[in-house]
DNA sequence: TTTAGCACTCGCGGTTTCAGAGTGCTAACA
DNA sequence: TGTTAGCACTCTGAAACCGCGAGTGCTAAA
């Protein structure tokens, strides 16, 4: 186990280099305050903290630099809660005292203020609401052989979806479709969707002509399409202005993740509940290996509504995005805890 | 006026900067196969061009490159039409082939393709149809006191906004609402609706009592809140590869402007007909001052859809790109003709 | 008018140099 | 025994320097 002393020691060098990015040497830290003992001790103690693997030099001889393994250290034993400043705390409140009545609006918002609040990159999943249930279905004909599909949920959310009809069906054909749908669809929760789909209604439909059958499986097809979570980003410009950053291979690499939108949803969604920190090779994308993605989830009741999160590198200020991550996500379930 | 001479040389340089990126001495233009005179030679056509200021020297004595008033030479004379190769045409092809119901799908693999082409940055701005008229107007209410309204056009397009309704207003008087809206708005121009909700349908509803009034407030804040036209764009990353963007800088301002999406918008939906080349310092946006943009317009009838751009470095394969854009934009057209 | 020749210029890559920052080790000290 | 001062050593990064190669402009000959 560490001495006290030894991390002290590691607890400057990890905040200092937050700051500066540069490495710390054995004379800048005995200058600090709550340090009192010289720079030859805390060179020793440095000498070990390397061997335990929590921080690294960058050459032979030049100042230390923490390495991953004492990033988690910190991340897990050493950091302090943050107090936001009253102006941070400001910038969230007034992006969520606007009265929307959009979730769109507000996730984007979020997003907005997530970036620039920290510089970094943020990215918010969903929401997805699973117990959600059709509220109402309805088809427009748009031409011979186009119609479109407009699913409204109870929670407001509304989709639509284009798909084929056969020539030969007429528009009081559509009519009695739809009906038929809002009969045996609405209040059902859109997870249970495909499966009610298959059973009752397609057995209701066999009933009618071959004309039903088709528009039935072209119908059904445009319905279970997987609807594509939504993924809000803001600030991504945010990582070019990181020193560590100035190299373009790097950001060419990491911008391609981020054009991965289905990718990054996945990493997004299977994040546990609560808040996690993944810190360079932690991450199992490998262009974040230079990066620490920390999420956040938030949620309706219990059931877990979506992830935010916020992308940087591993250099992170990590207690204040913690801070601000957890005072957003609790934000975000309120606001949409008092809708739903 | 140019001699045809200082003309074929000015052509070897612009292609051979267009592929190398790198200066252009007299010695490898001499090399070249149509060149029949010596370095000497092409070394004082050479000083008569930049005196003319067609070419440039990167310092007091290295090859020649192509000025901005160069490229704008070539763009206007010197371009040859560029014959695709199959492969090229495959790919748009390919592009279009697949059947497709949704205009947004096709406006994205257009982009897709138009980038994965060039190794540009493509961008699509569109379609917007003037002629639209609303096809059906619905209105679901989704809790005591808000609503979403949903739009659909004659060309399919559905939209929806959200909007509060006064608490006193029950589901009847929402359903009349709605009777009342489409039988005054059905098939009226998109562009016409603000006129004909603050006219004709203003009217209507002042017979009713004050909660019509009061919704009719917000619902026609919410109809006609502008519709933000939608920007695709499509291999940002290309930007990245071309060595005359190693430098973070410049990537971080263009990635800014590329974030601006409203400014862009504008900046395509205000390009004229046809095809349309800004180089270099042409560009309004500041940060676009080390690119070229090169806009085409398609269309359905005689009426303007949108833009399609690449946004690329100043050393652009110009005539390729034209040719491309050449064949998209009449690809793009052809499918919504034969669609509305 | 074109071309060969030549002196001159400049950028680029590699090497050298030097100061500064930092280390590890040793020996003295409390 | 833990702490500290001192010192030799290492390494980086910036600046200075050097020589090569590519390219030019000018002059004089063809």
């Amino acid at each position: 186990m560490l001495t006290e002393r030894q991390i002290q020691v590691l607890q400057v060098i990890i905040d200092e280099f937050i700051h500066t990015a540069q490495p710390i040497g054995s004379r800048a830290i005995a200058k600090k305050e709550d340090i009192s003992f010289s720079p030859a001790t805390i060179r020793n103690e440095m000498a070990d903290l390397e061997e335990l693997g929590f921080i690294e030099k960058t050459h032979t001889s030049s100042g230390r630099v923490p390495s991953e393994k004492g990033y988690r250290f910190y991340v897990d034993n050493l950091m302090l809660p943050f107090r936001l400043s009253n102006q941070d705390m400001g910038m969230i409140q007034r992006t969520f005292e606007r009265e929307m009545i959009e979730f769109e609006k507000v996730v984007q918002k979020s997003a907005r203020v997530l970036s620039d609040l920290t510089n970094y990159t943020s990215i918010i999943l969903g929401p997805e609401v699973f117990e959600t249930t059709l509220k109402q279905i309805q088809i427009i004909s748009l031409s011979e052989h186009t119609a479109v599909a407009i699913l409204v949920t109870s929670t407001g959310h509304v989709e639509h979806r284009y798909f084929n009809v056969p020539t030969t069906m007429q528009t009081a054909d559509l009519e009695k479709l739809v009906n038929i749908l809002n009969d045996r669809l609405v209040g059902v929760p859109i997870v249970h969707l495909q499966q009610k789909m298959y059973g009752e209604v397609a057995e209701m439909l066999q009933r009618y002509s071959s004309d039903f059958e088709a528009t039935y499986a072209y119908l059904k097809e445009a319905l279970l399409e997987k609807q594509p979570v939504k993924l809000y980003m803001d600030g991504k410009t945010n990582i070019m202005l990181q020193p560590e950053f100035h190299d373009i291979d790097k950001i060419q690499s990491l911008y391609s993740v981020m054009e991965k939108e289905d990718q990054l949803a996945n990493l997004l969604r299977t994040s546990g509940k609560g808040i996690k920190v993944s810190i360079g090779q932690e991450n199992e994308l490998a262009a974040m290996q230079d990066c620490s993605l920390i999420t956040a989830t938030y949620s309706l009741g219990d059931e877990q509504l979506g992830t935010i999160a916020l992308l940087g590198p591993t250099r992170m200020e990590y207690s204040r995005v913690v801070s601000i991550l957890n005072v957003l996500s609790n934000r975000l379930s309120h606001k949409f805890n008092s809708w739903y």
